[in-house]
DNA sequence: TTGGAATGTCAACAAGACTGACGTATTTTC
DNA sequence: GAAAATACGTCAGTCTTGTTGACATTCCAA
């Protein structure tokens, strides 16, 4: 069932890459990388006393635009109490705003406000800057099989989660 | 300076894969993949009052055995008190072992016990294997991208330390 | 030999995740 | 219309994992 391309490769030095040792690599390769993925945020958070946390709340705010608490809830797969107290300090702070919803008044449904749009740009803008070199560096077929291994390695409801995002807009 | 391979593309259609909206998409990979990656050896470590910090720290003593404790803080980028509280856990519990350096009575060098190496194997099988499928159902040109993207991604001194780990063994 | 640098330990604290319990408003179901 | 379910907020408590500060030991060089 569904080998890929496996078959296309002659099988004496098939599989090379899915060597104990390589997929090894591939794990601290994933570790280092991350590392960088949130350093230039974080450093950009850090004086603002936020976390990681808030960006994240921030990020899907951003890209879904009057999304309620229990969808971000299962995006970020945080407890709602966790989460609540970030919305808390960003609503305060007057990053996020939450209004009542018309068709069901019980659901909140959260935007940024204009403060919190420029902050968001100026974590992206932090963010893609390093993707955008990483990805120039690398090249388009390189970029191709990254998130092609990628999307494999997501469980299934993160991927049906991430497919929506993508192709959802 | 060092274009790369974008030179080698029709301007045209070129860097269409460095418009923001992709790179976006790679931020959100980046961020569900890794919560993939991270979840079998979680789910393992939940039971036994362990957490990430504790796999990371067995991970690499695994791998470079006899390492010190400076070491091992420059690789995993914690403070040496946040890395001391898990590894006394981790000597309490018998898993790892820690003997004073002849040369140097300063320093600590760390071994796993036949335990922690048990409890390596059982979490980097876990993990192995959810690579192995990413990278079976991705295939090898995939793979060889995916690593060029990660590399890319890395601060500069993460990349030393993970091309040490790499070709140094 | 003495003072500084390096290595590692202990103590206290903060962020951010978790669970459990409870309250309120609203919608849905019977 | 009453009861159950849903969406959200909050209080209290715990756990992991990060932080700083203070301190002991050891090494090395002036």
């Amino acid at each position: 069932m569904a080998e890929g391309h496996s078959q296309n490769i002659s099988s004496g030095q098939a599989l090379l890459y899915l060597t104990d040792e390589q997929l090894r690599q591939g794990i601290e390769a994933m570790f280092f990388a991350y590392r960088g993925f949130t350093a230039d945020p974080d450093r950009i958070l850090e004086g603002l006393s936020y976390g990681r946390a808030h960006h994240r709340a921030i990020h899907f705010i951003h890209c879904a635009p009057g999304t309620t608490v229990n969808n971000l809830l299962a995006i970020l797969g945080v407890t709602k109490q966790s989460l609540n107290r970030v919305l808390r300090t960003l609503i305060e702070d007057g990053l996020v705003k939450s209004h009542v919803g018309r068709i069901d008044k019980r659901e909140r449904h959260l935007t940024l406000t204009e403060a919190g749009e420029a902050l968001e740009q100026q974590l992206s803008d932090a963010q893609r800057a390093r993707m955008r070199d990483a990805y120039r560096k690398a090249g388009p077929e390189a970029v191709a099989g990254f998130k092609t291994v990628l999307e494999a390695m997501m469980d299934d409801d993160m991927k049906r989660a991430y497919v929506a995002l993508r192709d959802g807009r």
